[in-house]
DNA sequence: TCCGCTACGTTTAGATCTAAACGTAAACGA
DNA sequence: TCGTTTACGTTTAGATCTAAACGTAGCGGA
């Protein structure tokens, strides 16, 4: 009954050596060579940058994940506080704007911030007079928490991508921020 | 049914070009130096990566999933019956390897399979004997689906990075290549 | 031979998100 | 002045995912 082992039911690092006889996945390369070989001419291009980046993204929050449930914090909330905190004094945003920095609903964010202040890490008011809006403020608990957390993720993540030199950080920060000011041009974000 | 004006709730694109008064968002590099100036010596090298990385990934998704919504197809079942696909003939694969080619869980794979097979995409098959696996096969129906589908998204994200050169993407994806097998396998993934 | 161990797929409980429907408060125009 | 439009936050319904608990089927050692 009483299991000692946390092991959930993800898909398992690599416990074993010698299940990937049938061949292993693990590359956009492969996809695209892949796909090239099922219908010749497809436009392939794209693969070898969309889904590493999808995958990146995906081990980048699970990493991140794993290390704030042990600090009692979820991404969600993280990702609340951050914003707030991150905007300056006197740390406060309406819901709307948080809305769109974090690129969620603005239902999603009313649920988020319901959730922080009931842990008492943020607090509502009224907002200014004028536009109806809400404004949403740190408390002093929740300073002191995105103050705790920030350095424990951004630490990991800094660890997580020292496998590239600085030089190769820089290009790819520029190429990544060029790509991204283009999509969001395109997308009409 | 037919839905001219599918504008949910969301962030709204740029409806108004005044309200940005208060400043825009907008650049992993402005998140890098509001955290650099509010913690002076944090680690935030590694924000210009990861950020955009996480942005661009839900701009993809984002912008994939509404072309997909009109093809009758979701993001979920697209990702199923497309490792099968890719995987070559026989066309089947057991839910075991899915879940790892897909990075989610093997419950998740349960019933995304489930809906595949009510809806005739798929069929669960006994597996090979020996041991004891389900083999999830594409029908006729599915292949057809996939068929129709891949074009549709392959051909609006080769769009999408239009943006960049030729040789841009080609160093894009060798960095992103480097830092993922990098990442992997800090992570143990 | 028999019993326990391991691997695998499924099911279930709980959490969270999106999309859409609301309910109001300001702003605007006749 | 007053009704209409617009903007905003909240609430609700529905969908999907993860984590964990199950239920078995083969395998292997005593």
């Amino acid at each position: 009954m009483a299991d000692p082992d946390p092991r959930p039911d993800v898909p398992d690092p690599a416990a074993d050596g010698s299940s990937e006889g049938s061949g292993a996945v693990h590359s956009a390369a492969d996809i695209a060579t892949a796909w090239q070989r099922e219908r010749p001419g497809a436009p392939t291009d794209s693969i070898e940058i969309v889904t590493p980046i999808w995958w990146l993204g995906k081990l980048f929050a699970d990493d991140r994940d794993r290390a704030l449930r042990a600090a009692g914090i979820d991404a969600a909330t993280l990702d609340l506080l951050s914003v707030i905190r991150r905007s300056g004094p006197p740390y406060a945003l309406s819901t709307r704007e948080i809305a769109r920095r974090t690129l969620v609903t603005a239902g999603a964010v009313s649920q988020r911030v319901a959730r922080a202040e009931r842990d008492g890490l943020v607090v509502r008011s009224p907002g200014t007079t004028g536009r109806r809006t809400v404004l949403v403020r740190l408390t002093a608990e929740g300073h002191a928490l995105i103050e705790r957390s920030v350095d424990t993720v951004l630490g990991r993540e800094a660890r997580l991508v020292r496998g590239l030199s600085e030089e190769e950080r820089r290009v790819l920060a520029g190429l990544l921020d060029k790509l991204m000011a283009d999509v969001r041009r395109r997308t009409g974000r």
